[in-house]
DNA sequence: TTGTAGGCGTTATCAA
DNA sequence: TTGATAACGCCTACAA
C-alpha cells in the first residue's frame, strides 16, 4: 500500500518515534540523522497519512465553508470569486477546505454545522451571507469553535470578522445621484433578515434622509439578488403612474435585471433612469450600459477570513480582530451625466 | 471534549463493539438494543470521529475537486454552477468535498494531486477543463485512483465520463447563422489545448464546410474565455477593412465582451453582426442585446460527474459510462432575424 | 447476541 | 540522541 514511517524506519533501521521526529523538525535529533530520514522520505514519496495524524494530533487541519444557498442553483459570481478566494488562501497554509452546501434554514443547515463539529472535520468555519439573528454565531461561540465572518450579526458576540461600510456607500450613492439631480429613489433589496440588507437599505435611508428627500416606501420593494429578481421587480417599479428616476440596488445581480426591464420599457438609463450596483462584479463592467458600482473587494475579503481563521486556530495573536474595507464607487454610464 | 462510542457503551453498560456495530446496522444484534443505541446517540449528539474512521477503514469518505485556474482571481459563473452542483450532490452522498486551486501548470498542480492521493485525503477525483493531453488522466490511471471527468482527453484512456457534444452544437449555429442570411464568420476561443477548444473550433470549421463557407483564418483568435478577452478580441475584428457579420465564442464570457465591443463600435447587434455564445451562462439572457447560446445543464452535469465516481469508488456496477449531453439552442436576439 | 482484543499510522511520554 | 510503548476512536475477527 502507501508508504508509511514503519517503511521508512525500517529501510534505515531506526525507530518509528526517531523518523517521525525527524519529520516534524523537533531538536532533539542529531542532524545527521535527520538528513538521512528526511532523504528517505523524499526518495520514497512518503507523505504522512492524515486520518492518523488528526486522530493522533486531534486537529483536522481543515476549514470549513458550508455555503448558505436558498435555492440548488443559486449560484453568483459573489460566490465564485469568494470561494476562489478561500481556495488561494488555505493553499498557502497547512489545511484543508472542505465545502458543503445548505439552505440558510434550521434543518440541514443546522445538522451540518453540528455533524461537522462533532467529528472533528473542520477546526474551523468561514461564514458570510449574516443573518440578523444567526444562529451560526451563537452555536459556534458556545462551542467554541473558532470562526471568522463576513459581516457583523446583531447577537451581541464579538468574532473576528471582515465588515463592509455598507451603511455610508450606498449613503454616498444616494448623495451622488442627487446631486446629478435625479429625485425620485427607489431600492431594491433582499432577504431583510440579511445584514447586508439592512446596513445597505438602512444607507439607502440615511442618504435620503442628508438630502432631505423624503422616503417613499411604495418606491422599495425586496428581491432575491438574483439577475430575474431585479428584472421583475423593476418591471413593476418602471410601470408606476409616478416612477422613481434612480433605482439603487442591493447587489449587481439585481442591478443588471434592471437594466435589462429598462430597456424593455424603453427607459434610457443614464439619462431619465440612473441605476446602480453594489460589489462590484465584473459583468457590470461589460453590460449595456456600464454599471455604476460600489467596488468590494472579495476575493482579498475571502483570503483575509482564511488568514485569520488560520491565526484563530493556531491560538496566534491577531493583529486586527475587525477588518473594515471601504467599498470604492465605481461611475460608469448607468448614471450617466459624467462628462 | 466529544461524544464517542465509548460514551455510549458506558452509559447503556454495554461494549463498544455493540454500540458500534447497532449503528452500523449489522444483523447480528437484536432490535431492542439497537434502538436503545440509535436513541441514545441521538441523545447525547454523537457523530462518529472521521478521522478515526479513515484510518480504520482505509477510507476518507471524501472527493476532490482541484480548480484548475490560470489567473488567481479567474472565477467565472461556470465554476459556481459546477461547485454548486458538486456541492449539492455530494451533500446526498456520505462523502465530503475537499476544495483546491491549482493552476493548471505541471508544479504545483502536480504537487496537490500526488499529495492528496498519497496522503489518502480523498478517496477519488472530479476533472474539468480537460486537456488533449493530460497527465492527471495519465496518472491517476496509472495509480488506480477513480476519477470522473466533464471532457475526453486524447490520452487514449477510457474513463467514466460526461460528453457534450460540442462539434456538432458548434456546427449547428453556424448552419443556423447561414440560413439567416450571415456571411463572414468569425470564431473567438480559448487556450488551444483545451478539448473543449478543440471540439468547439472543430464543430465551428465543420459548419463552415458543411455550408460550403471557406475558412479565414484572420477571423479566428483566441482568448482566455472571460469577458475581457472578448472584449479586446472583438475590438480588433470590427476594425478590420472587412470586419465580419457573425462572431462565434467559445463561451458565454466570451461573448458578452463581444457585444460590449459591439456597442461601442456603434455596430447592431442582431442586424449587422450575429453574435452567439456557449453554455447557458444565466447572464446572457438579461444582456442586451440578450445572447443565443448553446445551452448545457453544468449544474446537472457535475451532480452526474459526483454520481459516477460515487459507483466507481463503491464499485458498483455504472450502468452508463459515458453519458453524452445535447446542448439546446436558445435562440435570442444576439442573432436577430427571428421574428 | 454480545464481549474481548488487536490494529489502522501517528504522535507523545517515558526510559534508556 | 534514540527506542519502546501507549494512546487517539473506530471497526472487525474471533471467542464466549
Amino acid at each position: 500500500m502507501s508508504i508509511t514511517i514503519r517503511d521508512i524506519a525500517k529501510k534505515l533501521d531506526l525507530s518509528i518515534a526517531a523518523v517521525s521526529r525527524a519529520l516534524d523538525g523537533y531538536s532533539d535529533i542529531s542532524g545527521e540523522t535527520r538528513q538521512r530520514v528526511i532523504k528517505a522520505a523524499a526518495e520514497m514519496g512518503y507523505s504522512p497519512n492524515r486520518s492518523a495524524r488528526q486522530l493522533r494530533r486531534k486537529k483536522a487541519d481543515a476549514i470549513g465553508y458550508i455555503l448558505p444557498t436558498e435555492e440548488p442553483r443559486f449560484a453568483d459570481p459573489f460566490v465564485a470569486e469568494f470561494i476562489s478566494g478561500l481556495g488561494n488562501e488555505t493553499a498557502l497554509h497547512p489545511f484543508d477546505l472542505l465545502i458543503s452546501i445548505a439552505p440558510p434554514g434550521l434543518d440541514t443547515e443546522q445538522t451540518l454545522y453540528r455533524n461537522w463539529v462533532q467529528s472533528q472535520k473542520v477546526d474551523g468555519f468561514i461564514l458570510n451571507r449574516m443573518r440578523v439573528k444567526d444562529w451560526r454565531v451563537q452555536y459556534l461561540y458556545e462551542t467554541n469553535i473558532p470562526f471568522t465572518a463576513l459581516e457583523l450579526s446583531l447577537d451581541s458576540i464579538d468574532y473576528p470578522r471582515v465588515e463592509v461600510d455598507n451603511e455610508n456607500a450606498m449613503a454616498s450613492l444616494v448623495k451622488y445621484l442627487t446631486k446629478q439631480g435625479f429625485q425620485r429613489f427607489a431600492f431594491i433589496g433582499g432577504d431583510e433578515n440579511l445584514i447586508k440588507h439592512k446596513a445597505r437599505f438602512g444607507g439607502f435611508l440615511k442618504g435620503l434622509e442628508y438630502c432631505g428627500i423624503e422616503w417613499e416606501s411604495g418606491l422599495s420593494a425586496n428581491g432575491d439578488m438574483t439577475i430575474a429578481g431585479g428584472y421583475r421587480i423593476a418591471q413593476k417599479l418602471l410601470y408606476l403612474k409616478a416612477p422613481p428616476d434612480a433605482i439603487l440596488c442591493i447587489n449587481d445581480e439585481t442591478a443588471l435585471g434592471v437594466l435589462r426591464a429598462a430597456h424593455e420599457r424603453g427607459v434610457e438609463v443614464g439619462k431619465q433612469l440612473a441605476v446602480t450596483g453594489f460589489e462590484g462584479v465584473i459583468a457590470g463592467r461589460y453590460s449595456e450600459p456600464s454599471l455604476t458600482t460600489m467596488d468590494i473587494p472579495i476575493y482579498e475579503i475571502a483570503r483575509i477570513l482564511v488568514k485569520m481563521l488560520a491565526c484563530e486556530i493556531m491560538h496566534d495573536v491577531l493583529d486586527e480582530r475587525v477588518v473594515v474595507v471601504k467599498p470604492e464607487m465605481i461611475l460608469r454610464q448607468s448614471t450617466g451625466r459624467m462628462g
